[in-house]
DNA sequence: AGCTCAGTCTAACGTATGTTATTCCTGCGA
DNA sequence: TCGCAGGAATAACATACGTTAGACTGAGCT
């Protein structure tokens, strides 16, 4: 198979969109309609190929449909900075339907399929629906909300509260999508990932998390992480989902 | 005079943020009249305080007129993390109209002025003028991708590089708001306030700003900073003005 | 079974930055 | 003119984290 291929819409994929969607906006019958109906491009993507590269001009976003994705900037010395990390059903770069020029790069960490989706047609989209705009533009911010919180988090803890926030923030999203059925999760990432996401060293990385460990807070195997003590893990990385922006606040079902 | 005062729209004070738009979205002569229509509520903030506080739901969104005001997040222990500054002209908190709950706060650096907008009337023009929307829409993006920006310099650039990518920033920003005549600018903010935006302690903001001086790269003179030589202070601090997505790309005019 | 390679882990050492505490300015109000 | 207070500067010391280098582990391939 192609790394790119190009296919028609499969009303399926849209689905995750629409569901993560309405976890931050109230969709009604004719916005789900109208994201239905969304022309779609599906592509596949190798892990580690990058899916947008700072500095183009994409005339289509991409919603992911399948895998694991980041944002990411490249500074001048070759150092990267992990911004966000992405799961089915988001569109990472909805942002490039209103500006102009890539700011940062998208890329997949594991094999992923996207579908791509043209900013003419969700302009097109958006123009009838209000409901919808009001959705994306939501997501949007929700987005900025999560830069200030990695912000505050780079800025002002220390690496071991640090990564425990992180994971925080993994397992609620991820449980929010079914994406963790119980307490533990599938995170296609390595060490050397997480340092970058979280500004620091690979090597450091690899202590805390022994840290974290230790203190019977998280546990691993292989690429699986399963939280052992979510009251201790979210007073550690003091950790608050409003910056989530939930529409129904996330209550952690938890033993 | 009262802290807050009451007042009826005065004409001039939107002036300040048709500019501030045109920056990065072309407004047309319907949007520009929909903006000089909407309804302020003019208000004096003292230094130091709080203009919207972590947690409220605020009913309206606010204009700044006159002065300086930052974003910041308040950690549990007590640590602060800026994560904006604001020139006359924006509107630092516009994502409240969409996100109900704040997840940070707004506050005032200097005695400031502003104009608040009720959300209603900043959606009510938003449903009649989609370039307004489309403008407003685009500075919320920008304002994310500038913390990316500060997110990637947090985790992934040295003290120095980052005190210089500040000053390269606010340098540019305040240019082309009409507020850096010269070379020089008056930026109100303590050594405090740098190292809390830096995500540094306020002795190293001391030792790097003595470095920054030493090297000819700044000046200093109370609150007043002058770039010393723009070419060098941007090669060092990796500065690309690409992530503020300005409308017309920005030419240094130095010497 | 034996490679291979990516990823994890370990160790020793270096340093950028934080902490605490004190002194020195400087602008401003009385 | 003096006194005051907030901010800037300095000094001595502490440490969290980075760097370099290498050994270990396990999944996939032949």
């Amino acid at each position: 198979m192609l790394a790119m291929t190009l296919c028609n819409t499969w009303k399926g994929d849209v689905e995750s969109l629409v569901r993560a969607l309405s976890l931050i906006d109230d969709l009604g019958p004719d916005e789900r309609l109208g994201l239905r109906g969304l022309p779609l491009r599906l592509a596949h993507i190798e892990a580690g190929q990058d899916i947008v590269r700072q500095g183009e001009d994409p005339v289509e976003s991409c919603l992911l449909i399948d895998g694991f994705v980041c944002r990411y900037k490249t500074l001048s010395r070759g150092q990267r900075q992990i911004l966000s990390f992405h799961f089915p059903g988001e569109i990472p770069d909805l942002q490039s339907l209103r500006l102009k020029l890539m700011d940062h790069s998208l890329g997949a960490l594991v094999a992923s399929r996207v579908a791509f989706i043209a900013h003419e047609a969700i302009d097109a989209l958006v123009r009838q629906s209000p409901g919808v705009q009001r959705a994306l533009w939501k997501a949007t911010l929700v987005d900025a909300s999560i830069f200030r919180e990695w912000l505050a988090g780079v800025g002002r803890r220390s690496a071991y509260e640090r990564t425990a926030h992180l994971f925080c923030e993994m397992f609620v999203r991820m449980k929010l999508l079914g994406l963790a059925p119980a307490k533990s999760f599938h995170l296609p990432i390595t060490q050397h990932d997480i340092a970058d996401a979280l500004g620091l060293s690979a090597v450091h990385v690899n202590r805390t998390l022994q840290d974290l460990r230790r203190d019977g807070l998280i546990a691993t195997r292989g690429r699986y992480f399963s939280v052992e003590d979510w009251t201790r893990l979210r007073a550690v990385a003091d950790f608050d989902p409003l910056y989530l922006h939930l529409r129904t606040p996330f209550c952690p079902d938890l033993a």
